[in-house]
DNA sequence: AAAGGAAATGCTGTATACAATAAATAGCAT
DNA sequence: ATGCTATTTATTGTATACAGCATTTCCTTT
């Protein structure tokens, strides 16, 4: 066996270990998220430890984690799906984002500086471009991280990762119940909302984002997808 | 070996080891809560694996939950440990309690009737008699699965989740920085809430709340406990 | 031919064995 | 005596083997 060969399959050390279970997860988040992995999809342990070369018992912890912030649904003896939300799921989750990211508006616009506002408006930058050059994967993963790190900037750690559970679960609504080619988020919104924080409108910033979130949710589509096993009395009528 | 032998032996169904892992999960997690493993408390596989007669594997995966509710911390290559929050996290974690629990009472107000505030008048009934009694741990726990349930009662699955997260974490706040004999609570608060609540008063009752929450974290010494390795310098005086 | 049931297969749940590392301790040198 | 290093021990991280349910497939029966 040469040496490649021998470096290839060399059991890992434990801290290379840690950060490729990360790695891992993180992939496997991001492609639910960009809508890669779309609701519905079954993930087999098996598949995703031949994939990324781990046992399953990797895969478990990873999917457990998933299946604990709702991104799949873990269902026993059946395995893992990415979750498929629920009419009722949707509107909690917008609801509470109106709760949650409203609120932290006034603390963020009195904790915005220069660098914040840079990094923001860099963030906005690539997502615009990402939705002119059609990537649209691309796009709503960048959409969903701007809410996140505008929560971080509120600077309450534990509000901002609840935000991040909600964008992450948006991302899977608007799979579902969003239209075709929509983003959700307009492309100058954030651009917008940007302008209020940094002249430290907080009021103004409140208002604006629960428009904001509130055209989201309007441009959704509520109506449950069809079931796997079909009406057939109503299709064929009686 | 004989009948009872054999039947303890048995390996369990797997319907039966579902129940059984929640119920050793709510075992640890009720533990926790209560103050009956104090912050900064080693959690070992072994141990715990030992005492509830189920092997490593399901010990861990219930142990990651709790780390993923931030109620254990689970650091690489030392174990798992009860969370022993900074006074940082505790200010996180009442702000967000002020953000969502109050932004929640006027939801429970318009959904509140009969019956509803006959249970939460029961609960409020048992959380003053264990205080009477001195039986602080179930107060306390008993305090916390109040405000839970009012998040409940708002409908919003989703932000009543986060509300039991918070809750949970105030439990361990409490036990490392409130001081003996205080609940947190005053005894007669949750009644006065109740009676806001009933008159569908959502406004006051969000008040009401606020000033409850903000009493609660008032009452709490925001001093660091003593680290383990002492400043000597400070101590003798340069 | 359709329906019901039985065998077979696929996949998950659990335990256990083994590998790796961090902590503790003892021994050695200065 | 103190500080450093090596060995031992305790404990976690990972893989794998095996057991059990769910689903599918095929055969039998009506």
């Amino acid at each position: 066996m040469s040496d490649a060969q021998t470096a290839l399959k060399r059991r890992p050390t434990d801290k290379e270990g840690d950060e490729r279970h990360e790695a891992i997860y993180r992939a496997v988040s991001d492609a639910i998220v960009e809508q890669r992995l779309k609701p519905g999809a079954r993930l087999r342990e098996d598949a995703l430890a031949e994939v990324f070369g781990i046992s399953r018992t990797g895969i478990r912890k990873i999917l457990q984690r998933l299946a604990l912030e709702q991104l799949v649904t873990l269902t026993p003896r059946r395995g893992a799906s990415v979750t498929r939300p629920t009419a009722e799921e949707a509107k909690d989750v917008f609801d509470a984002r109106q709760l949650i990211e409203c609120g932290l508006m006034p603390d963020v616009a009195r904790r915005m500086n220069a660098a914040a506002a840079a990094e923001l408006r860099e963030m906005a930058r690539q997502e615009r471009q990402a939705l002119r050059s059609g990537q649209q994967s691309v796009a709503i993963r960048l959409s969903a991280d701007f809410h996140v790190r505008l929560a971080q900037l509120s600077g309450n750690a534990t509000l901002a990762e609840f935000v991040e559970r909600l964008c992450s679960r948006s991302s899977l609504i608007l799979a579902v119940y969003g239209h075709r080619g929509h983003l959700g988020c307009e492309s100058h919104d954030h651009d917008d909302l940007i302008g209020y924080l940094e002249t430290g409108n907080g009021e103004r910033a409140k208002a604006f984002m629960s428009r904001h979130l509130k055209a989201i949710e309007a441009s959704l589509s509520m109506v449950e997808e069809e079931e796997n096993v079909p009406d057939l009395q109503q299709i064929f009528g009686v």
